[in-house]
DNA sequence: GGGCAGAATGAACACGTTTTCACTTTTCGT
DNA sequence: ACGAAAAGTGAAAACGTGTTCATTCTGCCC
């Protein structure tokens, strides 16, 4: 390599490529857009002295020009909640491999709504958006976001799966988390639990009103009685505290649904540290999520699963889909869940 | 609001701004930049009926002629890993805080170098870097990021402080272990431990190299013999198997310090549940990190902690300050670290 | 060799902002 | 009330790219 003409302070643009290539900035231009019609030894050519000159073309640049900035912005509320935390690296991977990158926000941690939050993504100008605040209407999400059309993960309950069928504004994701909660059902009755309590997630999300009108319906249906609730908030912290309450002030219970793997996790510390109960022996436990945690053996879980690298192609298929066809009507994909069996069950 | 002119489908610009408020373009430039001359009525004029058009910057045409994107890149091994999900969390609330957004990339977990990943960033053109990847050099990562200056974190040996001292080029955070192994070291001494073995993190990366190193030098200065090693990498899973080989295969230790405190809960369960040895009374465990599990009940460990606000606050200045002075020497920050003392000890 | 299709090329424009630079208006001290 | 300093204003230039369009070049067939 001679250092000739080494590159100048700052970073190269098309024009200085174009310029020691003798050819047009417009070549440069083209030799970065595989499409584009160039004389294939112009093209190498172009290319090799780019990458002498350590150039990239400039994204502001490009996405002034053509209006895809090629970053998924993605609201979470918790990046440490282990759920989340999973879902945010896989979707990372598979969207870096297709050319994006993840652009990370924080909202309030009671799932709450944030419009402002809202309007400060919108100004990053995401090319698609991921909601993990469940809450959010499509209609309030969509207004804040002109260009990039938001991806809706829904939780559909048993014949309700049709209440906005037809051709939702949004995308959307179903996760179908009946037959998961059935089989778990199933199993603690096999057991011989009697009354079963739900420990719940953050009273303001639907992913936690659904499962727990899921579960009231699938028990209701097995012919047991509605569950004791414990109110939690999907942290170790709250499900921790909710079951002591559970236990010493209220009438306590021979099986927990937790909303949450974490949830569950608390669940068992405080049956165990602090009210001298076994598991699965006295309390048998079920968890849903199935991260990666569950299967350490201090707690070696029976929950839910729902797949999550099929989870993350389909929204990646969301994703690409919609930027394909940016105003096809929504489309959809779904998903199921399934039981984990592991050793807090019997 | 009269909806006499509703805006047109896509994004509002600059123009219709003006146009509706009779003003120059340039004038709502102005209204949006604090620091600008404008008579205030002609800016709140403006404020609120760029509210009504739901206008906002652009982002991308503000970044072309500013050279500022107000990103900041991460590179993360693994997203889900307890203490980077803690850091990269307040992070964001942080930066989220000062205007900017986090950028979020997943390189390979065995903390190796990656030079495409790196390429790929620098296209995104982030203000800053953020590496966790803690084994890339300084100067190779300065050469992918023309404009950016990326922020390293170091953890100096002592004595080897001054090792690249004077004006680094890079900005730096130094982290000095040395304090909380010191702790660690004489509260296991004082519980009369004699044969301490350590469970390493991933080869490749810094922090475990300056751990174990640290370590070494501590237990040297105090007379103990020089610790068995356990080869991790940070994962449970491998702290669980390399615990069962160090006492199925190896000679076995009364005390185990872990390179963090995910491997430290890998150690326990493998201590506790495959070894039948109970924890601390046959065996003592310390970790690293004072990640939010290890105050849970199962583990209750006593662990090494860097206070996370604090390592956030001084990052944040980090990043700050070298915004509003790109030219200058490289900046440093240090932090310390110190024993936590919970029930796995004595 | 003439004609012609298709590929290859470059000039000019568009994208939406910030910044610079003259110019005009207001404010303020005396 | 006068001048000077300060503040307010808009036209025009820049930022680095993609795209359109008219033009030139190449290779092919008869």
């Amino acid at each position: 390599m001679s250092d000739a003409e080494p590159a100048p302070r700052g970073r190269a643009t098309a024009e200085m490529v174009a310029e020691r290539a003798k050819v047009s900035r417009v070549a440069v231009s083209r030799a970065f857009n595989p499409h584009t019609s160039l004389k294939p030894e112009k093209r190498e050519l172009i290319l090799k002295i780019a990458q002498e000159l350590n150039y990239t073309p400039d994204r502001a640049a490009r996405a002034l020009v053509s209006g895809r900035t090629h970053l998924v912005g993605m609201i979470v509320p918790d990046v440490c909640s282990h759920w989340e935390s999973q879902e945010i690296d896989a979707l990372t991977t598979a969207l870096q491999n297709e050319g994006f990158a993840t652009l990370l926000f924080k909202t309030r941690t009671d799932y709450s709504m944030d419009e402002q939050l809202l309007a400060y993504m919108r100004g990053f100008n995401p090319d698609s958006v991921i909601a993990f605040v469940e809450n959010v209407k499509p209609k309030t999400l969509a207004r804040f976001l002109d260009r990039a059309v938001p991806i809706y993960v829904h939780y559909p309950l048993a014949g309700q799966d049709d209440e906005s069928a037809g051709q939702p504004l949004h995308d959307r994701l179903n996760v179908l988390q009946r037959d998961g909660i059935e089989q778990a059902v199933a199993l603690l009755q096999g057991f011989g639990a009697k009354r079963i309590a739900y420990l719940s997630g953050a009273e303001k999300s639907r992913a936690n009103g659904s499962r727990e009108r899921t579960l009231r319906q699938v028990m209701a249906e097995r012919g047991l009685e509605p569950p004791m609730v414990a109110r939690g908030d999907f942290s170790y912290e709250a499900a921790y505290q909710a079951t002591i309450d559970l236990f010493r002030v209220g009438q306590g219970a021979d099986a927990i649904f937790a909303a949450n793997d974490v949830g569950a996790f608390g669940v068992m510390d405080a049956l165990r540290h602090e009210l001298g109960l076994r598991v699965p022996e006295d309390v048998k436990v079920i968890g849903f999520d199935d991260i990666a945690q569950s299967h350490w053996k201090s707690y070696n879980l029976t929950t839910v699963k729902f797949d999550l690298d099929e989870r993350v192609r389909a929204l990646v298929r969301l994703i690409l889909r919609r930027l394909n066809a940016p105003d096809a009507p929504g489309f959809q994909e779904t998903l199921n869940t399934r039981l984990v069996v592991r050793g807090t069950v019997g």
